[in-house]
DNA sequence: TTGCTCCTCACGTCACGTGAGGTGGC
DNA sequence: TTGCTCCTCACGTCACGTGAGGTGGC
């Protein structure tokens, strides 16, 4: 018989360890002196705390490792937790390949420009929303910047502020195509009846702005003429990260902007549907 | 301005995490209300409270993260912050990876075996001792049984209990040679001037048992001619996981044998210097 | 005025590490 | 008898989640 340090030295394992295992009813000593509180543990308990050891360096929880190592568990079950646990081990390798090549990307903007002073891009999801817009097509950023104060201002005059959310613009357009195709409008609190005549009979009238799973996200406030710096930078994240562009780009406004007509600061969400390129 | 449920809609965050970066000094609301306690934010502070989701998301900690946020971090500070944290992310990858294999030979034992009652190979690494011992060659394992009694015996009176540690049998040969030759000994608490005669003029004499860094062990309780069951998982265990043999094998004799006439119950731990194959 | 949102404690998580303060064993 | 080992609390870790109990705001 040894005493729990010997016991420890010879398993490698803390006296801590030995007492917490007691404690929790995996690993009994095999003898307790009622008097001294002393533990001793036999040298054929040694297979028991292996197992245990074995489990735990598994990524089991101690709570875990108590059924597995219990009698009554069946072949099925160990090997069901088993399974469990080796989907989890390739899931979070792939997160961690993920993870690694995001600081790899870093590292290598911070080696080109000198600093992280970039846009981060945050993964996020989006639900379904009630959508009372106008799909329009422009020539210029003139005329859609035009576009866009007539909106606010219908926006704010005919729909009350608790269910007038939030500005948003749907590219429904390339870049690279020469006409600029957007639907302008606002997110609603909930799905109202009303509809917005604009000016040429385009009117903004409501649907339903489709849920999104998977969508890269930016937000920058600044001068609305530096935009393309935050696409840019999604862009690269995406390029550098295997996603590909899944759907229509969304400019989300989280501040009403032309509230003050001598600049032209806004706070805006681009977002970007995306899927992991195969 | 958004108060908090807002502010925490819009970055997908819980209030309770803003909180958390509020009393951290991490993310302060841009206004808070003396009488209420009210947390006020501003759409400007998404930025911030963006990074710091993006480089928790890379693994760090909030306490680092505080670091990177702050002003006064140099380029050099930040690049080796995310050196540092790749190497571990590349570290952490390579282990699960290995774990993986693990538990891919495990559901292998349970499919082939029906259970997991089978041996649990631990790692670990042995510092030098202090060794008595006798280096003979054997024709067979009759012979080494009886070499065995004879090294208890003497051990037993020849050597204080407090000096004498563990019984410990060296494998010199591989197990395909014909002869066996073995090193039959004591590890010692200290080193000790005695020698000991045994039969034939062989001599135990001391001498250091080298250190080994990384050694694949198991350890099993059973009767004595039962040991190549213990081998064999071993070498089972080996291949899995892409180990190879790197030096002579160790049985370690947990409990001192012969103790009961009537059996041959033993108590050991086999010791194989093992190194990751290429 | 009624919900809704917000507030501040404070416990719980997981597997121990790390003292503090005290006692048994050789 | 003196160290050495062991004992039992009990706090700390890390980033919040989850109530409890209470109050401000539209």
């Amino acid at each position: 018989v040894f005493r729990i340090g010997d016991f420890a030295r010879i398993a490698r394992v803390s006296g801590r360890q030995l007492r917490h295992y007691d404690r929790l009813g995996l690993l009994e000593p095999s003898h307790t002196d009622r008097q001294s509180g002393y533990r001793y543990y036999r040298a054929d308990q040694l297979p028991r705390l292996n197992r245990l050891l074995a489990l735990k360096a598994l990524g089991f929880s101690l709570a875990q490792i108590g059924r597995m190592l219990s009698e009554e568990v069946a072949t099925d079950e160990l090997r069901g937790m088993l399974s469990m646990r080796k989907a989890q081990v390739e899931q979070s390798l792939a997160e961690e390949h993920a993870t690694l090549r995001q600081i790899e990307s870093r590292i290598q903007q911070i080696e080109e420009q000198g600093s992280l002073r970039d846009y981060d891009v945050t993964l996020k999801s989006e639900p379904a929303r009630s959508f009372l817009a106008a799909r329009q097509t422009f020539a210029d950023m003139d005329e859609v910047v035009r576009a866009l104060r007539l909106v606010v201002a219908r926006g704010k005059s005919e729909l009350r502020s608790n269910v007038r959310q939030k500005l948003v613009v749907v590219a429904h357009s390339d870049f690279e195509d020469e006409a600029l195709e957007l639907e302008l409008g606002f997110i609603l609190a909930k799905p109202v009846n009303t509809r917005i005549d604009l000016a040429d009979g385009v009117t903004m009238m409501i649907r339903e702005l489709e849920a999104v799973d998977t969508l890269a996200s930016v937000v920058r406030a600044g001068p609305s003429d530096q935009t393309h710096l935050a696409y840019g930078a999604l862009g690269i994240w995406m390029e550098a990260n295997d996603f590909q562009i899944a759907g229509p780009c969304r400019e989300v406004f989280l501040e009403l902007p032309f509230a003050d007509p001598a600049s032209d600061h806004v706070v805006m969400e681009i977002q970007f549907p995306v899927t992991k390129a195969a």
